[in-house]
DNA sequence: ACACACCCTGTAGCCACTACAGGGTCAAGA
DNA sequence: TCTTGACCCTGTAGTGGCTACAGGGTGTGT
């Protein structure tokens, strides 16, 4: 199969694939004699595996980590359920960190009805007020999941 | 002030600070004869702004449209709410998609004790199945807030 | 005279892609 | 046979919001 079917089967890129091997997580196909890359089976498996971690918003780091117990059948797996269990304390950081955020946004957004010119406006005057020691820590600080966009 | 200064009364790097110029977000100051930038109380005000918009987990270009309102106080003010609005609802969708990981998480992480090896792990067995077509959205999708590593 | 903290510019790196530019290959239709 | 268009290749640059250098100049204290 070629690489743009692989990329239809997995539903990702065909860039998106070629990154991947690029990055050592599937390994380089054979090739065609037009030099076309040539997958099987295998790398469909290993690229839904890659992709179900990333549904998982794991980084391709820990799925890295995650591929070597794969392809080493014979290892204890303690280490895969650390693993899991770190990104899920970092992903329930981000929620706690996420709705913080909300309530902050829900008070600043009550300030103004948006009938007022900008001088008056709440809002604005709001975040004009210098933040407090405690306030809302940086974005992201500690976890190692990304902000609000995505 | 020097920049080093205004990056301990703000909490942020020199770096950034020089960045927000690049990026047209602070204005570029006036110089001392050796080339220092030189900061008033205007430049402290507006980073403070920067800096609670950003502890907002507000995007750069948020916040220059924000800046927008706050350098012209006599337009009306309503956009300044959309935009508040729209962040709020990115916020609220971003945390509804994380609490879905972290279900989907916590139901894979049940799959295995780590007592196992690698190859009767639940969890290796259950990321190698294919990924369904409503399974999970490819995190981040939609919301413009970053994922789970901040 | 020297150390050391601070400042400058400019460039590269981070992550996980995404989007080109500039070219080659292949099958179907006119 | 010629052309069209879909597909493939490599390599490079861009995204956001910083962060970390390298390689230099400046300011202050001893």
């Amino acid at each position: 199969m070629r690489i743009g079917e692989l990329a239809r089967q997995s539903g990702c890129g065909v860039e998106t694939i070629r990154y991947y091997e690029r990055e050592g997580l599937l390994p380089a196909p054979a090739r065609s004699a037009a030099n076309y890359r040539q997958y099987d089976q295998r790398h469909a498996e290993r690229l839904a595996f890659i992709r179900h971690c990333r549904a998982l918003d794991m980084t391709l780091e820990e799925i890295r980590t995650l591929l070597a117990y794969h392809d080493h059948p014979e290892r204890p797996c303690h280490e895969v359920n650390g693993l899991i269990d770190a990104h899920l304390a970092h992903v329930a950081a981000r929620i706690r960190q996420l709705q913080a955020l909300e309530t902050a946004l829900v008070a600043l957004r009550a300030r103004c009805n948006g009938e007022a010119e900008a001088e008056a406006c709440g809002i604005l005057r709001e975040l004009s007020r210098p933040l407090g020691e405690d306030e809302l820590p940086a974005a992201g600080e500690g976890a190692h999941l990304p902000g609000a966009h995505g």
